[in-house]
RNA sequence: GGGAGCAUAGCUCAGCUGGUUCAGAGCAUCUGCCUUACAAGCAGAGGGUCGGCGGUUCGAAUCCGUCUGCUCCCACCA
């Protein structure tokens, strides 16, 4: 005990964390493998793999981890699953980047030397992120640790590129896509950001030709956003119905300074109302005016190129980037007489997740997986209830989702990712299959002349989703996507389908809609059970964090400087689920604050000296019959929480037992005075909530829980509370915790006077009391309030020497000779006399009216009536304390 | 433009199917205490006509309507 003593005052979580989390390491208590328990499985949301930890996955990681120890200590077969994702997008522009700060052009060196390079860009950041989730006190099983790009994984993705190709699901055509400039890819619809942006309308005048391309006198205008692009017209619309423009019916027009003859067409599409009623037909870079385009064959006209400058199609400004051309041009069409007006205008335009460079719509030749029945049935898991998001007001948009969702554009112009497996032939034709022999096998048949030379692989490669919705299967079985129906391994059949998954709401759709779909497909069953969506991380006034905005803390930072636990406490305070979450460092602090609580604690139970001559005395019994019962209710209620996922209110709840009930209330009552020592039996009940309160809250504060629970006791080799059985809630007296609780009230009272009158805490007092209460709580109430004797008795004789005072229905008297003031003391009491009477009055009001006495329930009735009861007793009490002392 | 959600103490939130947890919690604030576990603490206290207005009801923070103010999702009216 004498090394125990030296303790210190504060709580150093540094040295404690790294400890006990490379013990836990060394003796594998994270790995999991398949047996009779009953499985509990996370798959970690893989981070992207060259990204650093911020605080989106601190809370994200927290929850997860939170979830994983708790069902670890619930005796489950708990296995959560980390990784990481390649992030294609993401990942090969970091790479692109550095390459040109390196003076390297990405095309230059060609495809395989990239690939080297940036395969050395992962191996020298990759899996920083998974270091980082560690310090966090993440307990992974890291074995298990997998790459969406490891070989097996991505034939995992190539599997079901072909399984999907061979359905038929999979198809290759000419589509308007979400072009990024700045990528060189084509971008899925769901990762493109429409943000209001400030531009101009134009107004521009096209002429009417006169049948030889020569301008005549007249012109209509035009309205546009996008006057660069008017070289690509092919034809200019106006609404059938429109009146005012029946003249132009069947004429052609010049498009300003290239002088192109293009048609009138007659499109409802055009609304009337709106601009100037005329549109500038462009099929080649507007989705709907490629629809129209297509309705009356329109030829299109491809004017600007990956890179978003212009090309030789446009005739003028060619190779001028999209934006500089726009200033030009303006300035050109001014000095041609082309420009009638410029207006201010604000409307969506899309933008690039990744790369935030202004989308251009552009046709060309992808890849797509058709979605109507993978969407049918995913809509259908949640639904039905299979799938359950939390909360579930995420149903409504999911459902929303679903039901309009377009085929999925699943190729991009990429190196860094799983290559699409389609193999040309060199006539155009192709062939989909695993592997470069057996594509060449198929092209033979085809044509015999084929030959590995000649053909052709696809250069595209695969949207990162379309290996990331194979996650919750493929980590455990590779070789089960694209084969279902297939017998799968033991981890899979053990471990599938996964309990519950945690990440936030702006990747639904992305990921957790398609897990939904692939899980289907291929297992035949949901991927996971539950879906808590958490809320995104914002800062306290509201902004969303992040590296451009740099309001942001470094997890890292954090956790050195207030420790782990602390981190994960201040994380979960302020995250009800679905809730976005306001972070401030102030929670960290009161994360910390509480360690240090529940450290101090330790340090005086320990210091504590058992006394075997002692026998239990009454205020120890009741104190430990007690709290026995007050911890079995919490235990309950954080249950309760827990099945809710109302993490944070468990947290609160065990917080408050912990601090409030356990400390303030129970040890304060037991505590033995200075020297003395205490009895064994209350001494082994205070350890043993010790401990429960400890495997209570170790799930969130993993680290000095782990470090508290090895000193309290001996422990056997290699024991850990990791693997210690949650406590179980038993049965609960509410009464004793009502009586309890009044005894707080008794005793708070008191130490109101006491600090009214300035009475210091060390003097003792001598209280009567009256009406009813408890007894066996008499002893709870004379130490906690520092009484020096209590009398129970019917008389308080002279009202001048003491204080009165009411709590509930019990009245106590607070001997305070010389002490009280009798005129201030009939002050206070008529104005709680005065409190009494109106409260009187609203309740008698209440049973006047017949109408409540005939509709309310018998309870509520009957319950108003002991209201009435209780304040008439209260009123006759003080009207007698008041008019006793006023004779004085 | 369509859809969803939110509005309760200075801040973050809890209050499920209307009546003892009905006006709550944590933090912050104020007052008094360095009391031998903890000042990262202890003990007290103050603070909200539950966004506005109507309605249903014996009774509304809770149900219905409406207005206002935020937030998010979906949607490329040139």
């Amino acid at each position: 005990m004498s090394e125990k003593n030296q303790l210190s005052a504060i709580y150093n979580p540094s040295e404690v964390e790294d400890k006990w989390y490379a013990w836990w390491m060394e003796r594998k208590y994270f790995h999991s493998e398949p047996d009779g328990r009953e499985p509990y499985t996370i798959v970690i949301p893989p981070p992207n793999v060259t990204g650093i930890l911020h605080m989106g996955h601190v809370l994200n990681n927290t929850l997860n981890d939170v979830l994983i120890r708790k069902a670890r200590m619930d005796g489950k077969n708990a296995c959560w699953v980390p990784g990481t994702d390649h992030a294609s997008i993401a990942t090969e522009s970091k790479v692109v980047a550095k390459l040109r700060d390196m003076g390297i052009d990405k095309e230059q060196i060609g495809r395989e030397k990239f690939l080297e390079y940036a395969w050395q860009w992962k191996e020298e950041h990759g899996g920083m992120i998974l270091q980082q989730l560690r310090k966090l006190g993440a307990s992974c099983d890291w074995d298990r640790t997998k790459f969406t790009m490891d070989p097996d994984l991505s034939a995992a993705v190539v599997n079901t590129f072909v399984y999907f190709y061979k359905k038929g699901w999979i198809y290759r055509g000419v589509r308007m896509v979400n072009w990024d400039p700045e990528g060189l890819t084509a971008v899925s619809d769901e990762e493109v950001v429409h943000k209001d942006t400030r531009s101009h309308l134009y107004y521009l005048r096209y002429f009417i030709s006169d049948g030889n391309g020569k301008p005549t006198d007249r012109y209509i205008m035009i309205a546009t956003t996008r006057p660069e692009t008017i070289m690509a017209d092919t034809a200019v619309s106006i609404n059938p119905d429109d009146e005012r423009y029946h003249w132009l019916k069947g004429k052609k027009v010049l498009i300003p300074l290239i002088q192109r003859e293009i048609p009138i067409i007659e499109d409802s599409y055009v609304e009337i109302g709106f601009g100037t009623g005329c549109l500038k037909v462009t099929p080649a870079h507007d989705i709907h005016d490629y629809e129209i385009g297509l309705r009356h064959n329109l030829p299109i006209l491809d004017i600007i190129d990956d890179y978003g400058c212009l090309n030789e199609n446009a005739c003028i400004l060619v190779g001028e980037d999209r934006f500089v051309a726009r200033k030009k041009i303006v300035k050109m069409l001014e000095d041609a007489g082309n420009l009638e007006k410029v207006e201010e205008y604000s409307s969506p335009v899309g933008y690039s997740e990744r790369t935030n460079a202004v989308i251009e719509p552009k046709l060309s030749t992808q890849w797509f997986l058709k979605m109507d029945e993978l969407a049918r049935k995913a809509l259908e898991s949640v639904e039905s209830g299979q799938v359950s998001l939390i909360p579930d007001k995420y149903r409504n948009s999911y459902r929303h989702w679903m039901e309009n969702v377009r085929d999925w554009c699943i190729s991009r112009q990429l190196w860094w990712g799983q290559r699409i497996p389609a193999w040309y032939l060199p006539d155009g034709r192709f062939v989909v299959e695993e592997t470069a022999e057996k594509a060449l096998e198929e092209a033979r048949k085809i044509d015999p002349a084929v030959t590995a030379a000649t053909l052709r692989q696809d250069e595209d490669v695969l949207d990162t989703w379309f290996s990331s919705w194979l996650w919750p299967i493929s980590v455990f079985d590779p070789d089960q996507p694209g084969h279902p129906g297939r017998e799968p391994n033991a981890d899979l059949a053990y471990y599938y389908p996964t309990n519950d998954l945690v990440t936030g709401p702006d990747i639904l759709f992305f990921w957790v809609a398609r897990m939904i779909m692939a899980g289907n497909e291929f297992m035949g069953d949901v991927p996971f059970r539950n879906v808590y969506l958490t809320g995104i991380v914002r800062d306290k006034i509201g902004r969303k964090m992040s590296k451009t905005l740099g309001n942001s803390p470094d997890p890292l930072d954090l956790i050195a400087k207030y420790g782990a636990d602390a981190v994960r406490i201040g994380m979960l305070l302020c995250s009800s689920a679905g809730n976005d979450i306001f972070y401030d460092e102030s929670q960290v602090e009161q994360g910390r604050n509480f360690c240090n609580k529940i450290w101090n604690s330790y340090r005086l139970i320990q210091g504590w000296m058992i006394d075997d001559n002692l026998q239990q005395s009454d205020i120890n019994s009741v104190a430990v019959d007690w709290f026995k019962n007050k911890l079995n209710q919490t235990t309950e209620t954080v249950e309760d929480y827990y099945s809710k996922f109302r993490i944070s209110d468990a947290l609160m709840t065990i917080y408050k037992t912990f601090w409030d009930d356990y400390c303030s209330w129970y040890l304060e009552a037991i505590k033995p005075s200075f020297g003395a020592g205490i009895d064994r039996a209350t001494y082994e009940a205070t350890l043993s909530y010790f401990e429960d309160l400890l495997k209570l809250i170790h799930p969130i504060m993993p680290f000095i829980t782990e470090e508290l629970w090895q000193n309290m006791r001996e422990r056997k080799e290699g024991e850990t509370i990791l693997f210690q059985p949650s406590p179980k809630a038993g049965s609960y007296d509410e009464d004793l915790l009502s009586d309890f609780m009044l005894a707080e009230e008794v005793v708070n009272g008191i130490r109101g006077i006491r600090q009214q009158k300035r009475i210091p805490p060390k003097e003792a007092l001598a209280v009567k009391i009256k009406g009813d209460f408890p007894e066996r709580m008499l002893p709870v109430v004379e130490k906690l309030a520092g009484i020096a004797s209590m009398e129970q008795t019917e008389d308080f004789g002279d009202p001048s020497g003491g204080v009165s005072l009411m709590v509930r229905t019990v009245e106590l008297f607070i001997i305070l000779s010389g002490l009280v003031n009798p005129e201030e003391e009939v002050r206070r009491l008529e104005d709680e006399l005065a409190y009494q009477r109106n409260f009187l009055e609203s309740v008698r009001k209440k049973l006047g009216n017949a109408s409540f006495v005939a509709h309310a329930p018998e309870a509520v009735v009957a319950l108003e009536r002991k209201k009435e009861q209780d304040s008439l007793s209260k009123i006759e009490s003080l009207e007698n304390a008041i008019n006793t002392l006023n004779n004085c």
